[in-house]
RNA sequence: GCCCCGAUAGCCCAAUUGGCAUGAGGCAAUGGUCUCAAACACCAUACAGUGUGGGUUCGAAUCCCACUCGGGGCACCA
């Protein structure tokens, strides 16, 4: 770790002034950088509007390139060396597409509202806003260095009221529409008004439109408006003092955030029908070309399954409806469940218990409704993280109620139990102990009896009590299921599926239906740092969102924007914003059309996630004014092509963190702007990648707290600090594990294409690998071996020669131009490093850099590491920067060898290597093959019985 | 518990998708050149047979089955 000698070798500076060192590589970095800023060389022109280039030509004619990271936060930490690694490849890659002829759109912008920055201003006791645009321009200089080639004009931040005074009209467009299920898409909330006004919709009690007051017209609106406030039972989260979405609620009940318990709480809150969506989020997923783990995450987040509602009648003339996946086996629900909290409870609970109710069944109780009242207030004491442990144990209490099984007409007991849950399905259960695990283990607990209606297949035997556990499998046929001109013996399960609920249909006491797994998205947070709601309250109460005129409606500035938080565990406490602290924002004067009247503003904020919900759009038309994107503009970047049938951004890299959070949301606001017309394309981002993370060595001290990993030295395969021994472990590279290396740090030591270049190196982008700090000496001495093969070291002169290039020669470009194109096109950047490396090491070897040669590899290497490239292709002789030079094109007949190497196998063992033609035939290698003396010697005497030939490259004898 | 993904030299990784691992590339190691010495740089050398066990095949890192280890997701969703 000492450090004593930068790497440029200062000693040698005197007698190799233009040797590729430290020193000259920050010089050449930081006038190129300058001079692409200077000329908005990166700058790409739109077809029309603010951005649009009259110089440029036909904008609409060339072949776009739509390049996107995700969004960072702006971190008051500053970026480490694993932060960058998105940022460089889609450079790489979009510099690569700009040198094909492709007018690239990349930049980045910053998502700057939300939890982290608010929280970061919170400790440092300064305003969000100072904290974060400080952390925006470190960010932004740290990135300079990197040479990433951004759009700087299209830079958004989502905390510029000129960027959220669009998220707040996206929202309103939002709030403004319902989903029409015919139409299968959103329409503006007028259309169902009048429809509704006209009578062709009833409205739910039957009274004209006309008739009902205004409050009660908003609360027919707000059954149908894809955003909408209501009293729903959200995720409250004390310690960090807001409300929480599903999506952000670990599986073991706690915030994502922090760790903090998460409580069931019932309040008024904004929410989104993200649920209207189900399907369409589901099956688009197929136009897009994206990792297959992250589809599938999303599917099993959207969690679609079919199945029946099926009306199992009780007394009193009513009906308990339950949602089952498995109508095939509606003769061996021998039980039913309801949700504790299902409404249908009171109403079906007898005054006592029946005669010979089981003890074990009463919970002790003296009557049913005691038994009822007493699981329930055991059930709603319980929190998720209570539930999670105690799942394996089921409780539950009989309702001393019986269903009737509609097919076999057979009396069922009706529990209430907490393994149903009230916000899925209709939030009561069918049970089926022989067919399902938690009904298995429920009956068992309960002593309830079991039929089998599914024939084993594994040999257990058909009396479900000496079994073991509930037989689940489709693969197999039903038995023991018929009555009453129903029967579905012998057939399949997915037959028996159809038949059954055909059956239900027909006599009105089922149907077949879909239901998911998703739920509404929770909407509003308890937060200062976000964006306000455009929306206010009149005297009555009643709801008026603001006309676009009067957006954005501004974060105020106030001295206390710290949130409400509680004791974590608190499960009592409840949420206030801090925005509702300052009354005199609050209280507002406005004319909404009926005369100046005093309105409540809204105080709850938006998540987070919103500013990154439709950033890409915005990145389109950065500056305009009028709309929130140019149609022109949209259908040129994002429309859908015949590659690209969704539309979208045409490549989207980030981390797989966001596979169920920001991609859904995103494509959630996406689909909604299209059906409502405001965009061409039907998906946001079509192509998506995820890189992988960069690990580092994590050392721990014996109380496990980890140490600063820049102090640990090693001796003899042991790690210490502080003369104490230590251990190492991987981890992600951060802060909190005092590992974190600056990329400043890097690009001082070697350059910034050092940097790029390793991070390129080290392994596929989507998989995570960790640093090693020693290696990254390798890519330098990589730059500096190019460098010397075009510029001397000693006097700067070029050392090109004027040969022409040899056949070998041609031959080692013209494959690492064939290799290095397909690599970049297909984002694998370690082996086009690896195949510039091994061209670069064949003309060392060589002796002599023809000048040609010496032009085109500056070509191949130049989105790689840029800066070096444009200052040898300028000492090249070239004018203009190479940013928008044609990349090299292989020559065909170049890439293949005069002759290649085929390796005659006798059973798949090596024998002999024959140099032939590449256009052989398999009979001419054949022949070869069997006459070449080593191979006639292995041969022996043995008989020849089949020779496998694949020309020009493998003959396989086999004898035998 | 269920579902994905992965495992190649001391380390990071290639292998044109079933056809030469005398491994593409890099790091570290060893020897040498340069140097008063060192660092930097340069030259050269060695190192594994593809996590384990079985199978398919003329031929397996690649396909199939089982297991081990590592990473990720879901977890009473009927």
């Amino acid at each position: 770790m000492s450090e004593t000698t930068p790497a440029s070798g200062a000693a040698d500076a005197a007698t190799e002034p233009f040797r590729y060192g430290a020193a000259l590589a920050a010089e050449i970095e930081s006038r190129w950088q300058d001079l692409w800023e200077k000329e908005g060389t990166f700058d790409a022109p739109n077809p029309v509007g603010p951005l649009a280039d009259p110089s440029a030509g036909e904008v609409s004619a060339k072949p776009h390139s739509f390049i996107m990271d995700m969004f960072p936060y702006p971190s008051g930490a500053g970026l480490h060396v694993g932060h960058p690694l998105g940022y460089i490849a889609t450079d790489v890659y979009a510099r690569y597409q700009r040198m094909t002829g492709h007018n690239v759109l990349h930049t980045l912008g910053y998502d700057a509202f939300g939890l982290p920055a608010e929280q970061h201003a919170v400790k440092t006791g300064q305003h969000p806003r100072i904290t974060t645009e400080a952390a925006i321009a470190n960010m932004r200089r740290q990135l300079r260095r990197l040479g990433l080639g951004h759009d700087s004009r299209r830079s958004i931040a989502t905390i510029d009221p000129e960027y959220y005074r669009w998220t707040q009209w996206i929202f309103l467009q939002i709030f403004d529409s319902w989903y029409d299920t015919e139409a299968q898409k959103a329409r503006p909330i007028a259309e169902l008004v009048a429809q509704f006004a006209d009578g062709t919709r009833p409205t739910p009690d039957g009274r004209t439109w006309e008739a009902l007051s205004a409050t009660e017209r908003e609360a027919v609106l707000s059954e149908y408006r894809l955003a909408y406030s209501k009293e729903v039972p959200v995720n409250w989260c004390p310690g960090l003092g807001t409300v929480l979405a599903n999506e952000e609620v670990t599986a073991d009940g706690r915030s994502e955030r922090d760790n903090f318990p998460v409580f069931k709480s019932k309040l008024r809150q904004w929410m989104m029908r993200i649920t209207a969506y189900s399907d369409r989020l589901i099956s688009d997923l197929d136009q897009l070309d994206w990792p297959e783990a992250i589809k599938l995450q999303q599917r099993n987040w959207i969690g679609r399954s079919e199945g029946a509602r099926v009306d199992f009648a009780v007394p009193g003339d009513q009906a308990i409806t339950v949602f089952t996946t498995r109508p095939d086996t509606l003769f061996g629900a021998t039980y039913m469940v309801l949700a504790p909290e299902h409404a249908l409870v009171d109403a079906i609970v007898p005054a006592a218990w029946p005669a010979g109710t089981h003890d074990d069944w009463t919970g002790g109780a003296a009557t049913p409704a005691e038994a009822v009242a007493a699981y329930r207030a055991e059930a709603a004491a319980k929190s998720d993280v209570e539930r999670q442990v105690d799942a394996k144990v089921k409780t539950g209490v009989f309702t001393g109620a019986y269903a009737t099984n509609p097919v076999s007409g057979e009396p069922v007991p009706v529990f209430i139990a907490d393994y149903v849950l009230m916000g899925y399905g209709t939030g009561a259960i069918m049970a089926v102990p022989a067919h399902d695990h938690r009904d298995f283990a429920f009956a068992r607990a309960f002593a309830l009896p079991m039929r089998c209606v599914v024939q084993p297949t594994d040999g257990r035997g058909d009396d479900p009590h000496t079994w073991d556990d509930a037989f689940d499998t489709y693969d197999s046929v039903i038995v023991n299921s018929a009555h009453d001109g129903l029967s579905l013996n012998g057939l399949g399960v997915v037959e028996a599926k159809a038949a059954a609920t055909a059956w239900l249909a027909e006599r009105g006491i089922g149907e077949g239906t879909v239901n998911y797994r998703l739920r509404d998205w929770l909407f509003s947070r308890q937060r200062y740092w976000g964006e306000p709601f455009p929306i206010v309250y009149d005297e009555d109460g009643v709801m008026h969102a603001l006309p676009e005129s009067m957006l954005p409606v501004e974060v105020p500035v106030v001295d206390d924007y710290s949130p409400h938080t509680y004791d974590p565990y608190d499960a009592t406490s409840e949420p206030k914003t801090p925005l509702s602290r300052n009354e005199a924002w609050v209280n507002v004067e406005l004319d909404l059309g009926d005369g100046v009247r005093t309105y409540r503003r809204e105080t709850n904020t938006m998540p987070n996630w919103a500013g990154s919900c439709w950033y890409e759009l915005r990145y389109v038309d950065p500056v305009n004014s009028e709309k929130v994107v140019d149609p022109a503009n949209e259908a040129y970047w994002m429309g859908p092509t015949e590659g690209k049938p969704a539309g979208g951004v045409d490549l989207y890299v980030g981390g797989a963190e966001h596979a169920v959070l920001h991609l859904l949301y995103a494509r959630f606001w996406h689909k909604v702007l299209h059906d409502l017309g405001h965009v061409s394309s039907v998906e946001p981002f079509h192509k998506l990648f995820n890189q992988g993370m960069i690990t580092a060595d994590v050392y721990r001290d014996d109380r496990g707290f980890p140490v600063p990993a820049a102090e640990v030295e090693e001796r003899d395969g042991a790690w210490f600090w502080q003369g104490e021994p230590v251990t190492r472990e991987a981890g992600k590279m951060g802060k909190s594990l005092k590992n974190a290396i600056a990329p400043d740090a890097i690009a001082d030591q070697y350059g910034a294409d050092t940097l790029r270049l390793y991070e390129m190196s080290m392994g596929p982008l989507d998989v995570s690998r960790p640093w090693d700090d020693r290696a990254v000496v390798g890519s330098f001495r990589f730059l500096q071996r190019l460098w010397r093969n075009i510029v001397s070291e000693s006097t700067g002169e070029l050392v090109v020669t004027d040969e022409t290039p040899d056949e070998a020669t041609l031959r080692a470009l013209h494959k690492a131009i064939d290799g290095i194109r397909a690599d970049l096109a297909g984002l694998r950047f370690n082996t086009a490093v690896a195949k510039a490396i091994e061209l670069n090491n064949f003309l060392v070897k060589r002796g002599s850099t023809p000048r040609p040669v010496a032009e085109q590899i500056v070509l191949l290497i130049a989105p790689l590491a840029p800066h070096i490239a444009e200052e040898l292709w300028r000492r090249l002789g070239h004018e203009d920067s190479l940013a928008f030079a044609d990349y090299p094109v292989a020559d065909p007949a170049y890439v293949v060898d005069e002759t290649v190497t085929c390796v005659v196998q006798i059973k798949g063992k090596v024998k002999a290597r024959l140099e032939v033609a590449p256009s052989i035939s398999d009979a001419e290698l054949e022949a070869l093959a069997l006459a070449e003396p080593a191979v006639v010697a292995a041969i022996g005497d043995a008989q020849v019985r089949k020779v496998i030939a694949r020309a020009p490259k493998l003959v396989n004898i086999v004898t035998g």
